[in-house]
DNA sequence: CATTAAACGAGACGGTACGTCATGTCTTTGA
DNA sequence: TCAAAGACATGACGTACCGTCTCGTTTAATG
């Protein structure tokens, strides 16, 4: 037999409350018992389906960011501008996710069974960027693709964690700019 | 009156016994009650002199970080090279400090009081870097220079987070080339 | 409509599992999900017919408890010492009650809703050996009878509860004595 | 070295907490949470210092058990009944023990480690009572001290745990009466 | 040399959150 | 309508740490 579904109100409840606590009073402040007051949920429900909470907010987070679409502006510098521009986008102003990702980014070091399952969500985002460096770039130049990769997503979680300068369009340009010359760049 | 002057062997027993917990069993599991044990020191001594475990931690972690020596090469991509290596070579083998530094940076997004203590520590870290730079790009080509200290240290934290692949000497070549390339090439 | 009829097999199998995993595990064993799973059932079905676990284990000793049949061997210490004896018996040996006797006692403290339901399971073994004493005590002599049922229970529940010391054939006897002596002792 | 002494402060503040609790809302409404929130105390010191609420309860009863002086009338039967008054008094009336005695009684059933706890506590119960016994039975007609211990003691908690019937001097008197007859008269 | 006062080890303290367990109810499919 | 299955909201559990607070002891500089 069957037994009663899964409530999809409460798995969306909790996804919701879990963003709007991180966002509101910090990773740190997220509770088991107080993401189950605030989603109106019981605590088993949180650790039926998830097994911490900082899954929970990494599925919020994937589902925030799969909102994010590849650019296609016809040059590699461009395309890259783009969508690091987007990806900053989500950092900054009202409903940022800079505490959210820098939460998860924390617990990913202090919670060695959630490291792979950010690792893989880091992927993901990575597979983005290198798809669109992949498109520009011709086959046998492709050996510091990787490299590229690190530096534009590297440069922008530095800034997310450390927040010593902001992630905004101008150095979405530049990161673009220094990353597309050296792959495109014909003379050297 | 002046009461008894602070243990000297205490002090250097909590920083050992910090760095070694942290390294050997994760940042995680570093706890006040095991800090003080293992460094045969009542909980209070350390209290007293730091206002978390991850100010001893990071004490302890800028002691191990000034021993990287500015290097001297002749180019700035040498320069660059040089010293990338030599700051990946303290994450790499036995006594690796990656699970030691992506604990403070993890302290840092969880415990607002301990951010800028950790900024400090970074922005430090980076004036050594700008410093190389500076060295070798003329004064009026110097708008990217920022930027590129993000992209390379930006590269390096990134995998010293999420560990997605090596930080060894051939990485830090390949960073210390796309980093040097925009700003010496005569023909941009 | 009538619907579907209350099934007999449920019933008695969560009737019998439920003794049968007080008996082997204890009362603070039993749970509505371990009697639930024991009988074959849902959860929902014993709470549809019960009130509580406690009840169902009532109603289980209440069948068992109503095969001890009243004696009549002529005299009164002779009455009562079998009947004594008889109770006994069910609290010593492999299908020992005493745990589960034990266990209603304890619901009948903390639950108040249960304490009248275990109050009447009460009286209805005390109407049995009321009974057997009214049948020897002339109708001018039974001020204590009341008193002599509380010590003769009240000692076989002391042994069942504490069990500093066995519910034996020869306490049976000398409870027997120490009962039937003032009752039938004509210089009295 | 020696550390912070115990708090004899939070020590007596929990003692009476509990048995405040108990008595008030019943041995079932008593938590560790409440416990700790009424006592003003951290729940840790509760289980530093006794491993089951239970415990903290049979201490705090055993405070107020060993206040029950030891009579001295000259009889037997007098001692008897002057003692089970005495004992009786603790379970009626404004504080009484009846509720906290039960809960005990219901602990001793569902918790195995607790019995042999409590057992003890019956037992120094039960040796003043046979104490007063032995007084004034001679050592040749000991035969039945222990269950006449059992008798008195027996429909005592009877009554206190099924509350048939009241606890009174009247009760007192007819125990007393019944126990005492068979071991002083010498006609018997 | 005796006094003074701060630092020290030890460890108990009031708290907060944890992740688990059990309760009694609800919601599905199937008989 | 009843049944099995199992998810649900609730709330207590006992544990682990936190950062603070006594204790009695140790250690230098001051008087």
């Amino acid at each position: 037999m069957v037994g009663r579904p899964r409530s999809e109100v409460a798995r969306e409840a909790i996804l919701k409350a879990a963003l709007d606590i991180v966002r509101e009073r910090g990773f740190g402040q997220l509770t088991a018992d107080g993401l189950a007051a605030a989603a109106g949920v019981g605590k088993q429900t949180i650790y039926r389906w998830w097994s911490s909470l900082a899954e929970v907010v990494l599925e919020a987070t994937r589902m925030v960011a799969r909102q994010i679409d590849v650019p296609e502006t016809g040059s590699l510098e461009g395309d890259l501008a783009a969508l690091l521009a987007a990806s900053f986008r989500y950092n900054r102003g009202a409903n940022s996710l800079r505490v959210v990702l820098g939460g998860l980014m924390a617990e990913a070091q202090l919670a060695p069974e959630f490291a792979p399952k950010f690792a893989a969500f880091i992927e993901e985002r990575r597979s983005v960027l290198r798809g669109v460096m992949l498109r520009h770039v011709p086959a046998d130049r492709r050996d510091d693709v990787e490299a590229a990769v690190d530096m534009m997503f590297g440069a922008m979680w530095y800034r997310v964690l450390v927040g010593h300068a902001p992630l905004d369009a101008e150095f979405a340009r530049t990161l673009a700019r220094l990353a597309a010359a050296p792959h495109c760049d014909p003379r050297r």
